[in-house]
DNA sequence: CCGGATGTTGGTCAACCGTCCAAGACGGTG
DNA sequence: CACCGTCTTGGACGGTTGACCAACATCCGG
């Protein structure tokens, strides 16, 4: 093999293990199979990880930094609050049908985690995040829009994952896109009946009196 | 060891299977685990069951068909549609902060027939079956309150099956009761509004002309 | 009381696992 | 050129796993 640098070399393990396990599922990812898919001997492996455990931990805090880099992006956008909020479930949406394997292993990993003593954290850290995502952008749209919610926003945005998880977890299991769509639909018009006129409690600047 | 029937330490073992995945996880539930968890020598266990597969199947399926039975018991009661909703949801919910490992195994269980070759029917069926209930239960209760439903129930029914997923997924990780209560009452109160007074369109007998 | 059906048992098997290591190859620096 | 940190490699280790089997015990109908 020619010579790389151990980090390099990590990187690449990292990419061979999400690609197996996408393929087979995280538990059949072992250190062999992993070594294989990357064209390197076994024995690299150790080299460059601590542990296999490390490996599986690299996978996962990767692939939510990548979900919430992408979650943050396709808000960007202008709008009224309806076309944000359609806009936003249906990009996620299309990662779900576009790479579904990602999601799939996402959650054999957090379910991994937490069986895994020491390990928990990662699994809750994972999911504050993405609650917290939800928060923020539940809270910019509605700062855009002029509006506030009708429900504490931290509820909101466990709402909102929630959904998301489980409209997610039911088309892993069959694939029904259509009537997937259908319940982000709903649920994207179920918020905006969850939106009121903000009330004008803090000092407005303006002709008023 | 004293003489049993097969058929009853099939039972046994899977009581005892169930047991051990819900302390340790369904990849920890190995044969020797289960057997020593039952008290039975090794040799038991190929004897009852064809394959460790097989347990898991058992396992699977016996947990659907409870749960489902406990939905349909909880949702025979009385009261109009507001308090009906409310106290089937309480009721899941219930069983979700009583026996958590349970439904922590059985999305493992989930996760692992996915990936088992001939063996992700048995994922489709069980969350086929459970959208059904729901299904189910939303026409009963809307027949019963003289309503229709605003959205096709096979979407509301994905919708509520997704969103019980979801909380519950997002609790056996984070453990908040609180906002996750928070989240069932706004589901519930999000479906009162898609009642709809039903139309006359069926010949009503009575007094009316 | 005999004989076949049914249940019990401990040991064994090959396969696979994560981890470790010794021995060597390489490549830049002094 | 010699040296030393970095990387490479094949093999080996102890342990675990699902599955299997031959030998034995028990039970019950005839």
């Amino acid at each position: 093999m020619s010579r790389m640098a151990a980090k390099d070399r990590r990187e690449e393990l990292i990419a061979a293990g999400f690609r197996v396990m996408i393929r087979e599922g995280v538990a059949k990812a072992t250190t062999r199979a992993i070594v294989n898919e990357a064209e390197m001997p076994l024995g690299v492996f150790h080299y460059c990880f601590r542990s296999r455990e490390e490996l599986l931990q690299e996978i996962l805090t990767r692939f939510t930094d990548s979900t919430v880099i992408a979650a943050r992006r396709t808000f960007e956008g202008e709008g009224d609050l309806g076309s944000r909020i359609t806009k936003s479930l249906n990009a996620f949406w299309g990662t779900v049908e576009l790479r579904p394997g990602e999601h799939q292993v996402s959650y054999e990993l957090t379910h991994y985690a937490l069986r895994q003593a020491g390990f928990e954290d990662l699994a809750r850290r994972q999911y504050q995040r993405y609650r917290e995502v939800h928060q923020e952008l539940l809270e910019e749209v509605a700062e855009a829009a002029g509006i506030d919610w009708a429900v504490p926003v931290p509820v909101l945005a466990r709402y909102l994952n929630s959904v998301l998880d489980g409209v997610t977890l039911n088309w892993l299991v069959d694939r029904d896109s259509e009537h997937s769509r259908e319940v982000l639909r709903l649920t994207g018009e179920h918020l905006l009946t969850l939106a009121r006129e903000r009330s004008r409690q803090t000092a407005q600047p303006g002709p008023v009196s």
